[in-house]
DNA sequence: CCGTAGACAGATTGCTGAAGAGTGTCCAGA
DNA sequence: TCTGGACACTCTTCAGCAATCTGTCTACGG
């Protein structure tokens, strides 16, 4: 395939998966009127995503992956283990706030997809970058588990601002894994 | 009013109770079926609980009652500050697991109410019993309601065997509120 | 080769009206 | 004090039907 066409593959899987996020949010997402909406034809959608599930599941994909991303760059951007996950814990709270579509697989509110994938790959990344950038900590699978476990309790059930409960979770997590 | 009859009323309340919970459970719950299981007319039942809703909502109280009760005697059956909690969170986890109303309750999968008063009564008695019998800890709110979201955290969402969560959310508790 | 338009069967969804059941309240009677 | 029955109202259920959507195929055009 020419590097002309496969340009215009990505800008295409990138736009429409904006204008999907968008449908589904409304609750309107079809592939009828997604493909209206990209000027496209329908069957060049199939051939792209395969199928209904393919566009849905490349979303859900795509949002978690910036998701996860935003968090290890605010967790890298700190360079007190405490401050840095405040700063971890405010941007999930903050990013689950503004994109529905997050809100709604992390509270289950979804026929799409459960929490359980954001969980574990929220934690699994978590656990690397401790791992790779405080050596000397201990219990970093279990703190890294509980920091994502308690931001998506916090997410589906706050009780507090944002700011106290980042505060609050990092207090817990910093606690389980600093060597004392 | 004479003892006898409160004997009575007493009585019907917690057998009408029984009964509903097999309702709910079972997709079944009604006012008239209610009645007919219990042999009352549903004119008493109005009496005794005011509305459809009274009687749902004293289900929840009573479902919720016995579940904290079960922690805080698990707490309290355990001298070690983490074998009291690995007893409680698995004291909750198991109950959690027998009851589909209380399950049902905790995970949000219900009409009736959400997780909210579950979790702010558990972390209010979890902490007063804390501060109580172990009055030199530290961070001991903040500790209690870590419990109490962990351990609903893991009712929704087990990725491992009740034994092995219990050790860990108790590692964490512990380490959020011992004096170091 | 690549995308489009159109057609197609099968499944899903939305609607609508009728029937039934449930809710909450009242009252007469045991 | 509880019961049985009656009442108006709401809510759910269900069938049928129309519309739409899905996934696939084919013919056409740059």
């Amino acid at each position: 395939m020419r590097p002309m066409a496969e340009r215009a593959r990505a800008q295409l899987r990138a736009e429409a998966l904006d204008v999907a996020e968008e449908l589904v949010v409304a609750g309107r997402f079809g592939m009828p009127e997604l493909a209206s909406r990209l000027g496209v034809s329908r069957q060049t959608l199939y051939n792209e995503f395969g199928d209904r599930h393919g566009v849905t599941s490349a979303l859900v994909l795509r949002s978690t992956e910036r998701f996860l991303d935003g968090i290890e760059a605010a967790l890298a951007g700190e360079r007190d283990l405490h401050a840095a996950w405040v700063a971890a814990v405010a941007a999930a709270l903050h990013r689950a706030a503004d994109e529905p579509l997050l809100k709604a697989l992390l509270t289950g509110d979804s026929d799409v997809l459960g929490a359980e994938p954001i969980v574990v790959a929220a934690r699994d990344r978590a656990a690397a970058y401790l791992r790779r950038t405080w050596p000397e900590l201990e219990n970093v699978d279990l703190a890294a588990e509980t920091a994502a476990r308690l931001t998506v309790s916090h997410i589906g059930l706050p009780l507090a601002p944002p700011e106290v409960i980042a505060e609050q979770v990092a207090t817990v997590v910093v606690r389980t894994c600093a060597r004392r």
